[in-house]
RNA sequence: CGCGGGAUGGAGCAGUCUGGUAGCUCGUCAGGCUCAUAACCUGAAGGUCACAGGUUCAAAUCCUGUUCCCGCAA
């Protein structure tokens, strides 16, 4: 890749769909002036401290990573502002940006936002997507302005959502996309070749933050809305339903499943391979997790775990 | 020291409480049956029961320590 005239610019990012455009950025041969990132927090088992995917590359690439609690001090924006920056590129950073913030770059704050904007603004773009049952998705770079991704639009590409599509994959494939995406909007930016273009006030839908209760499975909805359902949360938080083990309840993840147009009682299992009845349909588990285990396949789960015709899940 | 589950032939599990020849469902291999098959029948191979100590006549099983994996949580 050619590398267009350097900026100095500062990277904001914390989780894994950070990276990617991290890494890009690097390549193209911009100077990366500071890294912003969410401070480390106590996660995993143990709960010990950990940085976070983006804090780690930071300290890997030998750059200055910053960890403000708030970017709300008129100290950490005076900071910001001394770093004379020609832009910031902003992405899944996880903290409100104020006003001193944005508008400290010479060009401004770019965002990189996972979804067709105006739809799916918010915390989970791509996990809302698929569980909606959208047929389309993608990725948009735009304009940071005070609103909750509202800015203006520069550039953006569309990716379909197939039946096969889970969070896990479309993650990984709009990093990817995204990653160049950025670096090219960002080049053409700072030529002037670039006109923003304002998000329509028609389509415009939040992407809330997954809660945990909705993760579980409500056997008495659609099978074709379960699907969207488990693949929109595999694998992480994962869709999960309880079956009852030995006289305790045992959760079980769903990561995979197929809709087949089977009935019954929502609950209830059909056939031998794993076919439970839903409000409307049937599905049948592919590829399950049980709380302690890794992940199988049906075929598997069935033969440590008997589970049969008539056998009721909740 | 946040809570909890797990490590048993190639895979998934049971057995551990109440120590006493290592078992189930699959897979693999061989043979048989069949026009044929991922079907069916018969047989076989394959395990230091995660690792290290301890208790015991005897430990997968009880005790102690270690490593690795996972669920919750964040």
């Amino acid at each position: 890749m050619k590398a267009p005239k350097p900026l100095r610019l500062a990277f904001m990012g914390t989780p894994d769909f950070s990276v990617p455009v991290l890494q890009a950025l690097v390549e193209a041969g911009h100077h990366i002036v500071a890294i912003y990132s969410q401070p480390p927090r106590k996660a995993g088992r143990g709960m010990e401290l950990q940085k976070s995917p983006v804090h780690k590359l930071g300290d890997e690439l030998g750059i200055n990573v910053r960890t403000p609690e708030s970017l709300k001090s008129g100290a950490e924006q005076a900071a910001f502002a001394a770093l004379d920056l020609d832009v910031a590129i902003v992405v899944a950073y996880g903290l409100i940006l104020p006003k001193g913030i944005l508008g400290a770059p010479r060009l401004g704050c770019l965002n990189l936002h996972a979804s067709l904007l105006p739809r799916w603004r918010g915390a989970a773009p791509i996990q809302r997507a698929i569980m909606a049952g959208d047929h389309e998705t993608g990725v948009m770079v735009m304009q940071m302005d005070v609103g909750l991704d509202t800015g203006d639009v520069l550039a953006g590409e569309r990716v379909p959502i197939s039946p096969e599509t889970t969070a896990e994959s479309l993650h990984d494939e709009l990093a990817e996309i995204g990653a160049p995406l950025m670096a090219r909007t960002v080049a053409l930016l700072d030529a002037g070749e670039l006109t923003p273009i304002p998000q329509p006030d028609e389509g415009v839908t939040y992407a809330s933050k997954i809660d945990k209760a909705e993760a579980r499975i409500d056997w008495t909805r659609s099978a074709t809305e379960l699907d969207c359902h488990i693949r929109g949360l595999s694998p992480f938080p994962g869709a999960h339903f309880e079956i009852l083990r030995k006289g305790k309840t045992e959760r079980v993840k769903v990561l995979r499943a197929e809709p087949l147009s089977k009935t019954g009682v929502p609950g209830q299992v059909l056939d031998t391979s794993l076919t439970i009845a839903c409000g409307e349909g049937a599905l049948r588990l592919v590829t399950v997790q049980r709380a302690g285990k890794g992940r199988t396949s049906a075929d598997e789960f069935l033969r440590g775990f008997p589970l049969g015709p008539g056998d009721e899940v909740a």
